[in-house]
DNA sequence: CTATTAATCTCGAGA
DNA sequence: TCTCGAGGTTAATAG
């Protein structure tokens, strides 16, 4: 097996003594690589909410940036977890391997205690590229600003983000008769939330402009459930059917 | 090492080659094991949206339950993934491991290719027990059923999650003096979205229930932004300070 | 820091 | 299957 050293791109352990897994732990950690564990172990958290896990086997990684993620075989979501920026410390207490992982504001601790510990690796990590991503929100905006007649035939957007008492409007604009529109974007098929959001720019709209003029909410994504129809109706909101791509 | 052989709870193996990385991952996927690997590779993925990522280390993870993961050195949240139910594969294409995971409804598909494999796991999971958590907005119900006086001296619960046309009121009840009162829980400070909330299901009441007596709607959550609070204001909402705990 | 909103949100419940 | 709302949502961005 190679790697049974700390500057090897891995360290890992089958089966390792409590001695020599919390030792690679502690090497891992403080030499920033990604720690891997797997065993039967128990879980605590407290603090936005608290949480207590029996025994059982699970997959725990700890990140340098200071993450800590706990995994059962089923979920995509990790069982429990610490955000980036908290404490890892390894030690031994009671003969069992214990990682703690703290952080403040808000104050949150997670503590997984290891009866019995099946595997420790530790990975040096290199990766330079980045991810791009399409069919966002964003895509959906400029295809609209692209071609404005997506929305409507007239149709003349004047800002992004345009700032409201209610906050930002994701396409303000004038149809073709000179009304004011607000525009809300949806990536995807949207419910009465978002009619919501939409109505409450209209309203800080017609407060911010105070004038009679009419000013206009539409709603623009692929589809909507029947509630938000409803809604929309009764708001005096439209919708326009458009989809980031494609 | 232990565990080479797949009825062991672990098989690890360090700078495997093509063919023995490939064997382990589909027996790993056949015996519904845990399979992890680690190393050099790209990923593309297709569905809702659409992403690529280019050459870099990562730790990717096949749950039996048809979940992938894609873990870089940074974040909690995985750079891919696909959701419990998909179908993986492993194969070899132009002298690399690759994986691919599909599924319908939506179609998406995700695909790594490994340039570089340092290590494959796959691990039996026996996990019994299961989570519990303290601190949520259920929590919040049950305190205010157990002490009606949280929201208000003579607050008398009637239902919960009672049905309107725009969804479920969580609290339906009355004060003191017979009138009837919705309440919407919120575990942690909110924003506009829920006043939003609290107000569709107070007009839902209105129309379901077409008579002239007035209708309450109160926010219970442990506070509530500047906007919020205007927003409440303006629709004639009322809010009630009071946390899951303490 | 707080506030707001997008997200391949995920997840579970209910129709 | 779709819809809806909760979540220790997380993450990004603006103030």
């Amino acid at each position: 097996m190679t790697g049974t050293d700390g500057d090897s791109v891995i360290n890992t352990l089958v089966d390792p003594s409590l001695d020599a897994a919390t030792e690679a732990v502690e090497s891992g950690f403080e030499a920033e690589r990604l720690v891997t564990l797997f065993g039967r172990c128990t879980v605590e958290y407290d603090g936005r909410a608290s949480s207590t896990l029996g025994l059982g086997d699970r997959h725990v990684m700890c990140k340098p940036d200071g993450s800590i993620l706990v995994h059962t075989d089923e979920s995509q979501q990790p069982v429990n977890w610490q955000p980036p920026g908290c404490t890892h410390e390894a030690g031994v207490a009671e003969d069992r391997l214990v990682l703690e992982s703290e952080r403040s504001t808000p104050d949150e601790r997670l503590v997984v205690r290891f009866e019995q510990i099946a595997q420790v690796s530790t990975f040096a990590v290199e990766d330079a590229t980045e991810l791009t991503l399409d069919g966002t929100e964003e895509d959906l905006r400029n295809r609209i600003l692209d071609d404005p007649e997506l929305v409507e035939p007239g149709f003349t957007p004047l800002a992004t983000e345009r700032d409201t008492a209610a906050g930002a409007i994701d396409i303000f604009g004038e149809d073709s008769d000179g009304r004011t529109v607000a525009v809300e974007l949806k990536r995807k098929r949207v419910g009465p939330d978002a009619v919501g959001q939409l109505g409450r720019y209209v309203d800080a709209l017609r407060r911010d402009l105070h004038d009679d003029a009419e000013i206009r909410g539409i709603l623009v994504s692929p589809s909507v459930t029947d509630r938000a129809a409803e809604l929309l109706e009764r708001n005096g909101l439209e919708f326009v059917s458009a989809a980031p791509r494609e």
